[in-house]
DNA sequence: CGCTCATATCGCGTTGTTACGATTTAAAAG
DNA sequence: CTTTTAAATCGTAACAACGCGATATGAGCG
């Protein structure tokens, strides 16, 4: 994706620096040392993603309560089996939640108290 | 949407309730407690929303070095300018990021210090 | 085994997000 | 006032996420 990018865009963007900086070559490679590795995005991005679904974040919210179990969880979000089935999976798929399976019935719970904790943080940001 | 919904999906879930406790009234009106407010989930929402994206993490990471003009995060990203200020744009309507005009440009910066831990958080999660 | 019930998964129509060229806006500079 | 040039916005095609009914799986029970 980024190597189709790279013939193209950056040469506009170069001219710009050209005139701005006056050893252009060096400050290129600052910038380009800014950027982050792929490695470096990834968890984050795997973790956001799965926090960015206003249902998810109830169940989040409900299962900072204690554990509960998946029909409760139902009962909770008010939605049908099938959607709160795939909204724990992509919970799961994220490390925010763990699964405890106990006969027929699967109970949830928060993984870890970092998951409350970017709740609350991200709340706090977007308040001010 | 919640409304179409309660009609229908809570009644399979309560039959399960009514064989789970032996007071499922009691039991429902505690679970109902759970469920937070619309308001208590849509500030983190909005900010995880913005943060869902690889791209606008690299933005982040790389103004985490300091301010930074568009001009350069082009350069960063190594996309075309409508994409990075798009990028931009849903950063500063989650208040991730500030914007200073001066003349011609704009410098971008990381809004609060906060905007950086909850992507170490973040990060720290995925990795166990 | 066959039945029931809690979950998981599949299929697919709907909705939301992204990328990016083209166009517009706005601040210098000439 | 016209020309540059950085940035914003618009339009739209491609893609990803979602909701949820239908179906499958798998544990307990009779």
């Amino acid at each position: 994706m980024s190597d189709a990018r790279s013939e193209v865009s950056v040469e506009g963007a170069c001219d710009t620096l050209e005139r701005l900086y006056e050893n252009p070559d060096e400050k290129l490679a600052e910038l380009l040392e800014y950027r982050p590795d792929d490695e470096r995005v990834e968890a984050p991005y795997q973790v956001f993603r799965a926090l960015a679904n206003e249902d998810r974040l109830r169940l989040l919210e409900a299962l900072s309560h204690g554990e509960l179990c998946g029909c409760e969880l139902m009962v909770i979000l008010d939605a049908p089996q099938s959607t709160v089935a795939t909204h724990l999976r992509k919970l799961r798929e994220a490390a925010l939640v763990k699964r405890r399976k106990k006969g027929k019935w699967n109970y949830y719970r928060i993984a870890d108290t970092a998951v409350m904790e970017l709740l609350d943080l991200a709340g706090a940001i977007h308040e001010e």
